[in-house]
DNA sequence: AATGAATGAGTTTTCATTCAT
DNA sequence: AATGAATGAAAACTCATTCAT
């Protein structure tokens, strides 16, 4: 489906499916989802829907699309973030959950979408390995500065303490179980770290720490 | 529908169709599976589902109920666990992963139908909550015994290190990250054991405390 | 799509559809007819229909066929065929003629489908080439006993006498041409045996001489 | 719809129109068209269509009213004709293979949409009247004048030598029957004359007769 | 005149479920 | 008990046509 020349009109309608429609698989998954919905949400006929987009799968792929690419700019500890690993580590997992906070249902969808169509689980698949592989790196740099344990597989346990952080914000956001945001941050932070082998902060009394993150 | 004395042709049909729908729900999760596929695969005509099972859902619950179940016995640690808490966490992780070989798939399929079932949301809700209780009592216990550390939040910690296990089981199982069981094992219980600020093993003979109970 | 083991009230549905469709095809050409009219004819929802066919497309190729089969048998000069070539030649139009007085409509419904779908080119093209093969055989015999014009390009011949011949029927059947089956079958053997320079009737005893071969 | 005082850049855009109909009729029948492949072809947008044609019906209507006016004009044996029989048989069989050569897959088209709309039904009715009368005329006068079998039934033979003509040059055009333009317009001319019983040429110096007239 | 966004009636197709045998 | 034929409610998708700009 090539759109050509939207006109502002155009534009406005498209947006306003993307949106309804990323609203609507935010609610009930895939599949339960129809068209029909999306274009009552959008307050436009169903027959435009077929203007803008080829198929549901097609409008989802760039829901989904959209929202990766959300979570992958939003999860990014910039260059101005603290230099202390402890620090970092807990920006870092706080960025991953205000991230997930967006998007965490549809994620969700996305990877149930994966089980039915291939397109999708590809996709998953590269943002994964996006997170792994920036986990692998923290703790491979820990570890050859002496601050983490120098026996644990530097992949492994950055899919696993990862995982621990990603299946939170899960259980957190869309099961419901109750934790405010600093303690959840704080606990999963002390978790990481002292996994790792990471010395709690300040050499002296590891009472709070943190500092703060960049956008 | 109540299934009223079921000679042993009728057990062996039904029987077909539970293996069959388990086997379908696996591969295909629950939206994309179709009845007849079910009926196909256990040999039997599609009339004949409806005289076992009152509909789609119907069966999966069973299905569903049957997989936690399994979930549930086979990751008690029972008595002849070790005393020493490291080899126990050990224990647990192992047999956690093992369970979940058998289920993962099956136990995605219960999420996502969750979303659109209320019940389904129900029983997910109870059987984590079982697993969660658990695990914070283990925690607790270990703190009491002046063995983790006594800062952390017994709940959160549970559900986090939980989560940590469960997902990677998901990852390894179902998403093809490469690693094999022992090592699986190893790191995922330093990882939890440091983690809570149990001392590694070796040090002190742990005399008494648990992590997890029998059922 | 594999229609296993009809039961006979299956196979009086599957038969209902197919004259339905037969009718259908025959009144309102190819693009026209709706599954649903098919199924309204036949007397069964169209749930039913798929239960017996893949589309739309399916059930014509179907009809298609059985006309092209009568078709082909209707029209062979069976052995018990006059020898006189002159008569062979009117039998065989007036055996052409009510072949086609069964399918004449359906034969034009094919090619127009013919145009969408090659599919249908191709059945329509064999057909053609089998009738086209055995004129021009029994204009190469006349040649050959020295009755016809030996100048005449066989094949190229046939297809010209042959295509009077059929699209006589057409305008007869289909367009309304009033004629009587007497005087058309006269007729069209008159200019036909004239065209090839074969001396009519009477005036040789035309011993052995074929237009037309038995399949 | 009554279209008024055309601009020249409304008539251009009418004729594009017209002509990537034309086209598009010619390449895919009736129902297969879309407004929207016209309206590609003719480089406007499906909007504009509704400036100058009703509906896609009306469209046809035009397209295939001019084409049957070619068709005519073009089959008319003009008074250049040789007065030699003969030759005025050839000179209009030649004359109708070429006219047909750029109408064809058109009138067959015509033909087809006939079968659903009786607008189109007469429309080609009144055109195969006009080549019948003319063929039978022809017959007629040869026959007055003694050059042909009198027994013929001038409208029948003219229905059926012209079917001929017809139908050779669909096979020939749409179907892709090999042969080269003069051997088919010698064939079909042998053939014509012959079948209704016209002295080869040479012969006898036909003085007078005629079997087309201009229109 | 031209544009292209919007509409909605019309069709095909799927599939859970019922029912006669 | 088992079968498989029949049903019909959904849902996706197409496309001629209208209309605001």
């Amino acid at each position: 489906m090539i759109v050509k020349s939207l006109t502002s009109r155009g534009m406005r309608t498209r947006a306003a499916l993307l949106r309804a429609g990323r609203e609507a698989f935010d609610e009930h998954g895939y599949d339960t989802v129809r068209i029909d919905d999306v274009c009552a949400r959008a307050g436009v006929s169903h027959g435009t829907f077929y203007t803008y987009f080829d198929s549901k799968e097609s409008l989802f792929a760039e829901v989904a699309g959209a929202a990766m690419g959300e979570m992958f700019a939003a999860s990014v500890v910039g260059p101005s973030a603290p230099a202390d690993p402890y620090a970092r580590i807990e920006a870092a997992n706080r960025l991953y959950l205000r991230a997930w906070s967006a998007n965490s249902r549809l994620m969700r969808t996305l990877e149930h979408a994966a089980t039915a169509d291939d397109r999708f689980g590809r996709l998953l698949m590269e943002l994964r390995e996006v997170f792994v592989r920036r986990g692998a790196d923290g703790v491979r740099r820990l570890q050859e500065q002496g601050l983490a344990d120098p026996t644990l597989d530097p992949r492994l346990t950055a899919v696993m303490l990862g995982g621990m952080v990603e299946h939170f914000a899960h259980v957190w956001l869309d099961l419901g179980e109750q934790a405010d945001e600093e303690t959840a941050v704080d606990h999963l932070t002390r978790l990481w770290a002292r996994a790792i082998g990471l010395t709690p902060p300040s050499s002296t009394d590891a009472r709070s720490s943190v500092l703060e993150e960049d956008a």
